[in-house]
DNA sequence: GTGTGTGCAAAAGGTTTGCAAGAAA
DNA sequence: TTTCTTGCAAACCTTTTGCACACAC
């Protein structure tokens, strides 16, 4: 359980106004056993169902994109028409079930270090992605 | 060069109808030295450009839609606000350059083969994506 | 007070859909 | 003539934007 002094100087330290709204964000964001993999949609509908005030969907966007941007949370590239967003910022790589459209945490000790030998000439890697795509095996597509 | 009656066989053999609009569209994303990575808007603009009659942008999309799920083209992850194809089918990893927004083929040699120790009970595997993103070292984000 | 953040509604952008007209079988 | 395909416009959904008001400092 993470205390919401801890939040405040967390955002503090990272230039972010601790507001009520930032706040109420983080808790639902990060005060969880394990790691929360979610779009928008699901984190609006979560704290919609949780509080009493509502907060705007437009400052749910701010939120999101400020935190990742200051590396609290991670956007996981999948196709999709939304984004996906994940607590866990550590380096690792998921398994994406399309079944319920959800992402899984891949552990470390899954998958092999991906090893590239040959980068692309004056540019610098910014992020080796793994996705592994499941389906239930009675699956069939057109 | 691959002549027009390849294409009209092989939709054919797919239980596709070749019509003239599938046939402009396969001659534009097929008749290529280099395997062609694009987004439906891309494609729509190379096609306008190409040839007098229009082709509709609902078109556009049953028919890409429809080649991705006959196999002829791969539907890449990325997040991002569009959706991304490649005419490439074969396992293939991609580099995205986020100067640029562009994808580039990873070289099979460039990566070692991804080996997935533990799947998720009872799903099976559908693809398994890395995806390497890239841009110029003098980039700052916030 | 000054600057930042919030909320609302409108707008934007990509994609999908319904349906009538047209083309392929 | 039956079925599939096309084209158009409207609808849809996620995301962004502009702006007035509110809040943090």
């Amino acid at each position: 359980m993470i205390k919401n002094s801890e939040f405040v100087e967390k955002l503090r330290l990272s230039g972010l106004r601790p507001t009520k709204q930032r706040l109420k964000i983080c808790d639902v964001l990060f005060n969880r056993e394990k790691t929360f993999h979610f779009t928008i949609n699901d984190l609006a509908k979560i704290i919609s169902e949780r509080i009493n005030e509502k907060i705007s969907l437009a400052t749910i966007y701010n939120t999101v994109h400020a935190f990742r941007n200051k590396g609290y949370l991670k956007e996981i590239s999948i196709n999709s028409d939304k984004s996906y967003f994940d607590t866990n910022i550590s380096n690792h790589h998921h398994f994406f079930d399309e079944d319920t459209c959800q992402l899984i945490d891949c552990d470390e000790n899954n998958i092999d270090p991906i090893n590239i030998k040959k980068n692309i000439t004056g540019k610098k890697i910014k992020s080796i992605e793994v996705l592994i795509k499941v389906a239930s095996d009675n699956q069939n597509q057109n």
